[in-house]
DNA sequence: TTGATTTGATAACAAATGTTATCGCAGTCC
DNA sequence: GGACTGCGATAACATTTGTTATCAAATCAA
């Protein structure tokens, strides 16, 4: 895991020591809430293994915003950023190995990131990746229907497919778990 | 309109002379195509006057992701970054005054950007808060009915419910015209 | 293994929303 | 003034999607 923080951070040895000696590591089972919706969030989260969802409650009902995996860092970047409660819950959905750094600690880093230009540009296309992520994801929502929504994630996140229950992925693509049920019977009927 | 400018962006007077050197001014017809779905973005504009509508094509019907009034920017943000093709259109909807500055002499000023962390700070924080708009624009289409969104966008922008025609309003709320106008009857009957 | 819980499929019905067509009104152009 | 055009309201009907209930299969814990 600190390979792959370390390749895809560009700052010197010694600002990584520092920067890996702010991170801690957790085991944890599924189900787990690492972020509860309305609280301020103070912790960013990178996942070795296993996946998280990102969700928040409507009236009783979960609506979910993504999924994430291995690889992938995960946070409530509007809390975090803003010091306000957070709109969303993360939740592991699988046994998970996650490393976490308080923002807290992650304030001591500022000054190396406004020293290296590199290293800001990295984050700023970051943030540029996660706009277009969202407003990509939004596009779908308005341009095409459930069915095409599942067929793209098939295609693009076989992943979610295979490893996520599928009443949160219906969820995900703003359906009930009943049409989506719906949906794949008539792909597999279509199919025949 | 250049005050307003000026005032944004904390930069030098002399830089500030460099960058309005650079900016341009249009005014044009209501309907004008500032950008064309397909073409790639070069441009980023300043509305001084009027409207302007951020939508895109799907099988022949326009769906219509945002509205821009006076004093606002807009561009084709992703198309701009990757000098890709855009997936949106700009297009006036009032007759409108514009500034525009080029993609070209804009990177002439990112050595300013480089060198003046305020002026980043402001980029930045501009970069989140539109990840954010795009976020919770995207929450209320999980979370809320047509019904609920149109009722928001009355209190929150009323400015789109008075300059905008309907049927724009209704490619933007992610329903058909007519449905609209069934909210809006329906609306008006429970006023009673 | 057993019992409990979670997950997914299906049916029947209800509600929301889209589609098409028609009408009227207001502005605009000649 | 008359014809045309764009916009919005409405009705009738079709389609999509949600809701509730039930059952079966899979998973998990004791």
């Amino acid at each position: 895991m600190l390979e792959q923080l370390r390749k895809k951070f560009p700052m010197s040895d010694s600002q990584f020591a520092e920067f890996s000696g702010y991170l801690r590591k957790i085991e944890v089972p599924a189900k787990t809430i690492l972020l509860k919706e309305g609280e301020v969030a103070k912790k960013i989260f990178f996942i070795e293994k296993g996946c998280v969802r990102v969700w928040f409650n409507n009236d009783g009902k979960d609506l979910t915003m993504q999924f994430f995996f291995e690889q992938e860092t995960v946070a409530s970047i509007e809390s975090l950023k803003k010091g306000i409660p957070s709109l969303l819950t993360l939740e592991t959905i699988e046994p998970c190995v996650i490393w976490y750094i308080s923002k807290q600690d992650l304030d001591k880093m500022l000054p190396v990131l406004e020293s290296t230009p590199e290293l800001r540009n990295v984050f700023i296309n970051n943030l540029f990746d996660r706009m277009f992520h969202y407003m990509n994801h939004f596009f779908s929502f308005l341009r095409d229907s459930p069915l095409k929504r599942y067929q793209a994630l098939i295609l693009e996140k076989p992943m979610v497919i295979q490893r996520i229950p599928q009443h949160y992925i219906a969820s995900y693509l703003g359906v009930s778990s009943v049409h989506l049920s719906r949906i794949k019977s008539q792909l597999i009927r279509e199919k025949r």
